[in-house]
Parts: C-alpha cells; sequence; structure tokens
DNA sequence: AATTGTATTCTACAAATGTAGAAGCATTGA
DNA sequence: TCAATGCTTCTACATTTGTAGAATACAATT
C-alpha cells in the first residue's frame, strides 16, 4: 500500500505520537494549518483504506495507526531501493555511506551498528 | 523536483542505459507496454520539466538525463529519512542493518563500505 | 431546552497524474 | 512516387490527490 504524500504526512504523525484525537493532530500541523474538514478527509480516506482505526471515548474518537511503520516504510523502501539501485544492496549502501550529508560521527555511528548486528547474528 | 512514478520510471531507463531512442524506451518497458504515446508524453513532459534532454540525429532524437540521478535520490531519500526517522541517520542505519532483507555477506560487505569509506575520509 | 463548540460526513472542485487516440511530419522501402 | 512506419505534438479524459465548504450530529454548558 502506498499512501499519497499528504496521508503519508498523516500518518507520521499517528506513527511518533501514539493515538490521538483529531485536535492533537491539528495542533500538530505547522502554520498554516490546514483547514480541519481536510485533516477530517484524510483521516476518513485512510479509515477507507484501513490504514487506521479509532476507538470511541464517549462522543470522540482516538485515532491510531493499524498499518505499522516498519512495514510500510520497508516496503517502500525496497522499492526504491530496487529502482535506484537495480536491487543492489551494497550499491545502494555504498552511496549511501559516501553520502555528503553523512558527517564523520555518523560514519562511526553506522560502524558500530553495523558490527553490532553482525554481532548479534553470528550468536 | 519529485517526479510522479511514471515519469520516474522512465527516468531510471535513462539513467541506467544512458542516452537513449525511443524504441529502446519502449523495449525496455515490461508487457503490457504501455501505447508509445504514453511514452512520448511522458517524455514531454520530463522535458517541460527540464529533467531530459536530447540530441537530434538526422530526424530522430537521443535522450538524455539531464537531472542526475543521484542529485535526484540524494533529495528524495533524503526526505523519506527526515519523516520516518526524525531526521536521524542513526534510527536509520539501524532500521536498515537489521532489516531482514540483509543477507548475512551483504552486511559483511556494508561494514567493509563503512570502513573503507572511513579510511578514506582520514586521508 | 437552547446555545455553543467541535467532530464527522457529504459533496465539490481544482490540480496532478496515468493513459492513449488523432493528426501531422519525416524517412524509408517498394 | 507513394505507402508504410515511426516519432512528436495536441488533445482528451478518467483517476487520484489536495483542499475545503455546507450540513449534520453530539455533547457539554448556560
Amino acid at each position: 500500500m502506498s499512501l499519497p504524500k499528504s496521508e503519508e504526512q498523516l500518518m507520521q504523525y499517528l506513527w511518533q505520537t501514539g493515538p490521538s484525537f483529531m485536535k492533537d493532530l491539528i495542533d500538530a500541523y505547522p502554520d498554516p494549518k490546514p483547514a480541519s474538514t481536510t485533516i477530517a478527509t484524510l483521516l476518513k480516506r485512510l479509515q477507507d483504506k484501513g490504514a487506521i482505526g479509532f476507538k470511541k471515548y464517549g462522543n470522540v474518537r482516538e485515532y491510531h495507526p493499524i498499518l505499522k511503520k516498519e512495514e510500510y516504510f520497508s516496503k517502500h523502501f525496497n522499492g526504491v531501493i530496487k529502482n535506484f539501485f537495480n536491487d543492489s544492496v551494497s550499491q545502494f549502501a555504498s552511496f549511501f555511506a559516501s553520502d555528503k550529508n553523512l558527517t564523520d560521527a555518523q560514519l562511526d555511528e553506522l560502524q558500530k551498528i553495523v558490527e553490532a548486528q553482525i554481532n548479534q547474528r553470528k550468536k
């Protein structure tokens, strides 16, 4: 399932802050905030797609993600890698590691993470 | 510049195989191939956006990318990371490294790449 | 109970995207 | 020369996405 940007953005809020009420979502938007009905529409569409659900507390709904962030991202991401790097993870990794946007410190951190992961798998 | 999927796909062909004639592009599409006019439309739109250019050989055009793959991907990609991982590279790397889609061999390779990159920067 | 504030649904519409037919033009092969 | 072929542009239209007004529903408050 690939979500349009506006819906994806809304999912971000839900993923980051967890179950939320409409007003929280509105608060989360930066100025200039969209009309509340706009957000309501997005919520509706996401419900229709089964990406979110809600729990009723009295008459207010607390929305929560059903679609998992990791799951969504993983699919998304694998598609991107496949497209851009011919499905070659190492080609991608190479690109990523040499990205100017990575600071030296981040690169070191990346190294640690990879090592940790390798060790963990050995077990 | 963010391209719609269909245009992005076309760019992939150009990025991968380099300057190409229309017929090559058509060949590159898997069955069921879209109508040639569909591809022509995409080429036109990409020209209008300045993402591709062409050279005339006689009366046929050889299309080539102007927008660089790395440049495009970098922007695209940073946006995605920013959204999903709160702009935290290490959070992303961690997710990436632990992804089940990475084989052990690929992980080893990643380690080498990171090391090589670190060494290179030391120079 | 009437008022007010807020959430929800319905409806609408503009812009972007995906897809392709029709027509025109140039080249090539009969 | 003329028909067939292939490319380009123009036009068109359905679908999806972004955005929001209008109407409605509910619930807390006065």
